[in-house]
DNA sequence: GTCTATATATAGATAGAC
DNA sequence: GTCTATCTATATATAGAC
């Protein structure tokens, strides 16, 4: 749970990541985009890393809240549905940041080395294709997430209209879901820490 | 045309760029892995710019000839099934360059910036959909190619054979190809309950 | 084409006053 | 919580010898 000050520096550090890469940005641009010192942000990170850690579990716990709603739904069916609902309505959102931020060479390095991060990609497969770890499911999930954060910052689509690049996108979405095999539904409640 | 030794330059920045973003790779690190110093690189180079562009440069050239292939075929739905064909064998064969350079902000702004980039993407988007420049169109190119070049460096499928990764995600792109108005090549319909 | 050496700016980071 | 001042390392970039 951020300060207000903290929150401050992780906005504006989302901001500036996504239009130079987390690379791309110092401490500097960051305290100049806020209207301090770089020593006054030091003061609340000790670490360029620390501010790029705090930034991507924001980002992640975006994408929790979405995934968490879904798993409330009463059939896998309706919960599938939801999270790729979800999904979309914080990429088309966040349409110049998610993106660049998912994709970052830095932040998915950190996402694989701290395993914090995990869970939540886990319980987002397990809604999309249940208990199945197979190769279509795996790819599937991988290709959903890809395609809606990809897409929204693709320049094709610079100039559309929320609502329609929102309709567009979850109808294109759904046809990357894999075919269900109907017969259970997962009971949703379970297994979460 | 590039020389030889500037062909080496281009080849250890994309790596580099990968791993660490553009703006997180230096020209120091760019002359140490190819066991030069900076100077020897800035004689090829007069600025990280230049070399930015050239990487850029030479990974479009890649997707030109697909393109160009694509172009080649006799019939729409043959050109459309090449085009994805050759992307995904393209994406696989590059999983940890393609698509971390192609969303890079640094790089992405000059592809915005720069107009020679854009004829391939425009070129790309008529073999798939036409003359058709609706949102649907629109999205769904967008959407193939976003999904195609995440899908490939996505952790999911990380540790997923080369073939097996090729397979799915070729089934997996095609239900995003937009409706053909000419003839049904697929048993795949459009839209779906 | 590659090197040494260097100029200049900015990076990440810390100390200590207010 | 924010500041000034400062440290050290490294960034981009150039000059000129081999």
């Amino acid at each position: 749970m951020p300060s207000t000050a903290q929150a401050r520096i992780i906005s504006a550090a989302l901001e500036l990541f996504a239009e130079n890469g987390v690379g791309g940005t110092s401490l500097q641009m960051i305290a100049d985009a806020i209207g301090v010192t770089k020593a006054a942000v030091y003061h609340q990170y000790h670490s360029k890393d620390e501010i790029v850690l705090a930034a991507a579990k924001a980002e992640l716990e975006r994408v929790d809240a979405v995934v968490r709603a879904a798993e409330g739904e009463p059939t896998q069916a309706r919960a599938r549905k939801a999270l790729v609902s979800g999904m979309v309505d914080l990429a088309v959102a966040h349409r110049r940041t998610v993106s660049s931020i998912l994709n970052d060479p830095v932040i998915v390095r950190f996402f694989a080395e701290h395993e914090s991060f995990r869970p939540v990609m886990n319980r987002m497969s397990r809604v999309l294709v249940g208990t199945d770890v197979g190769h279509e499911a795996r790819v599937s999930t991988a290709m959903l997430t890809a395609a809606i954060s990809g897409t929204v910052m693709h320049p094709l689509v610079a100039g559309l209209d929320d609502e329609v690049l929102r309709s567009q996108l979850q109808r294109l979405a759904e046809r990357l879901l894999p075919a269900m095999n109907t017969k259970r539904t997962q009971s949703q409640s379970a297994t979460r820490s």
